[in-house]
DNA sequence: ATGAAAGCGCTAACAC
DNA sequence: GTGTTAGCGCTTTCAT
């Protein structure tokens, strides 16, 4: 910075306000600042800015994991209106585990990030207090609480699964069954559905867990552990993901089971896919660019100081009801 | 850190090496400085040891669109074993766009990250220039040349979409046609298809391209043209997408199409799903955890200062034959 | 509109 | 094994 003074003939100072705020210089300094920058190629050092003026201009986001497009095309929404805006994101993985998200916080917070991007709304208290004492405005997504770290930005997944549940009672299926990732949200999703739908038909709820992920493997594999073991017929199958609904019309489609006839299923996260799929899949939607977005307008409300009308903000979910159904 | 030091009773320096390297100070001195530490609550400032140390610990990781399954698991495996090994994760989304990509490289190389990991190898001049400037590592990944910025991973996009073709002629197929999206390197493997495919057949390869990404919609409506447009029948598909396969298996179940025999599906990618489909999918497999582990240990021997045995690693790829052709 | 000086919180180099 | 000193490349504050 220096140098682009000298070779300007002006001082460090002056070409440091020329790249922050162009207005302060005269036009003609300005001109001669640009050039001297164009000629030595020189690039601006965001760390030794960000010891100076306590700001990063850095966003942290900590996600479960960045292969679940869920999270990602989340990521990139919100990640679209930061850098618009001028900052940039550090992306951090979770794994779904309190343990693992404590210690990517701590590492992340080294960085001095202006702000936390967090998934859900369940956070050890080592974060928590980590997060508090840091002051930085932090966002919890994909859930709502009343009692937010700083502010949330979400849906009530109960009730989300209970819409589901009187939606299939609705339509008169008689059984029902729930097929599950090994995710905290997923889990009391189930959980909703299964009490809601055992207090509206009387009839007990089949369900089926898995460990990690959910994948097409796993529906098929679901659907054929629930007709073998469960002696399932003739109901609705509410998953956690859409990836295993797809799974299981796969899996109907090699038994020849009609659909939604012999075999109703319901997804959740209306996927780029699911309008797509045959029959299409009815799916209970989250709109995650809103999330993103909503998200992001939380944080930059924080930083213009401008007193949120309320920490929580609830997004909703719509049930796409389509042909599986 | 002054802090900490005063109430451990040591200066600011010794805390600086107690928690760069525990060795360096005597076992009661570190003691106590844990102790101050755990009492403040103290978190270091990696801005200012990035400023002091001229390194950052940063590697900035830039790719068309995070919300892609290939890309960001790519970045979950490199970035796994870079985190390992104390650095962390910048990621950034270019879209395709060398223009976009341009703009990004610069913002990142402001915070000055130890290395950068570039998806394919066609860069901008002005990108080119930025990062030899920079004189850091640069590893290229998803594609190899013998003209890398410094050096890269992947494999021959020509050569696996000869293979495919080469296998594709060597089952009988007399017909073939090649569904695309909008990428680059799809383009080079649907060139490099349709150019051995006819050569081998002497007959032409229908071709339909889509500007953005693959889905599974995009192959529906790809495998409808193909047979309203095309009178394309009893041939091939090879795709540059499992997304894209997919949605040509769906399409041909719907108009009771037989698979393989009244229509073969090639995919590119080896999805998760790829094995579950009905028929299971053959697909062209790229070991995308290699990739990204292949890439973190070139960037690692990089650091190290070994000398590169080679600057391209080609990690190949491999045709997963199963029964859609 | 521009400059001089101080300092952000660390690490590096050199003492002892 | 520990302390002292001098920066890293910027922004901030105060002058002019």
């Amino acid at each position: 910075m220096a140098d682009v003074g000298r070779l300007a003939g002006v001082s460090q100072v002056t070409v440091s306000r020329a790249l922050s705020d162009p207005s302060m210089v005269s036009a003609e300094t300005l001109r001669r600042i640009q050039e001297a920058i164009r000629v030595t190629g020189y690039v601006p050092n965001a760390l030794a800015g960000a010891l100076a003026s306590n700001r990063s201009n850095l966003i942290s986001a900590l996600v479960p994991s960045v292969t679940n497009v869920v999270y990602s095309s989340l990521l990139h929404a919100f990640s679209k209106i930061m850098r618009e805006r001028g900052y940039q994101l550090m992306v951090g993985e979770t794994g779904f585990d309190p343990a693992e998200e404590e210690a990517v916080i701590a590492t992340h917070l080294s960085r001095r990030p202006d702000a936390m991007l967090l998934t859900g709304i369940h956070h050890s208290p080592g974060s928590r207090r980590m997060l508090m004492s840091a002051a930085i405005p932090v966002v919890e997504v994909w859930d709502i609480t009343e009692t937010p770290i700083d502010c949330c930005v979400g849906f009530s997944h109960v009730a989300a699964a209970v819409a589901a549940a009187n939606y299939a009672h609705g339509r008169g299926y008689e059984r029902a069954a729930a097929v599950t990732a090994g995710d905290e949200r997923a889990a009391r999703r189930r959980d909703a559905f299964v009490k809601q739908f055992e207090m509206l038909r009387g009839a007990p709820v089949a369900t089926i867990d898995f460990k990690g992920h959910a994948s097409l493997g796993g529906g098929r594999q679901a659907l054929a552990t629930l007709i073998a073991d469960h002696g399932f017929s003739g109901g609705v199958v509410f998953c956690s993901s859409d990836q295993f609904a797809q799974g299981i019309l796969v899996e109907a489609k090699a038994r020849g089971l009609a659909v939604p006839r012999e075999l109703a299923v319901i997804g959740f996260g209306d996927q780029e896919f699911a309008p797509h799929t045959d029959p299409p899949l009815t799916s209970v939607r989250v709109d995650r660019d809103m999330l993103g977005s909503a998200a992001a307008d939380a944080l930059l409300a924080r930083f213009a100081k401008i007193p949120l009308v309320g920490a929580v903000t609830d997004i909703g979910f719509q049930i796409m009801e389509r042909e599986t159904s």
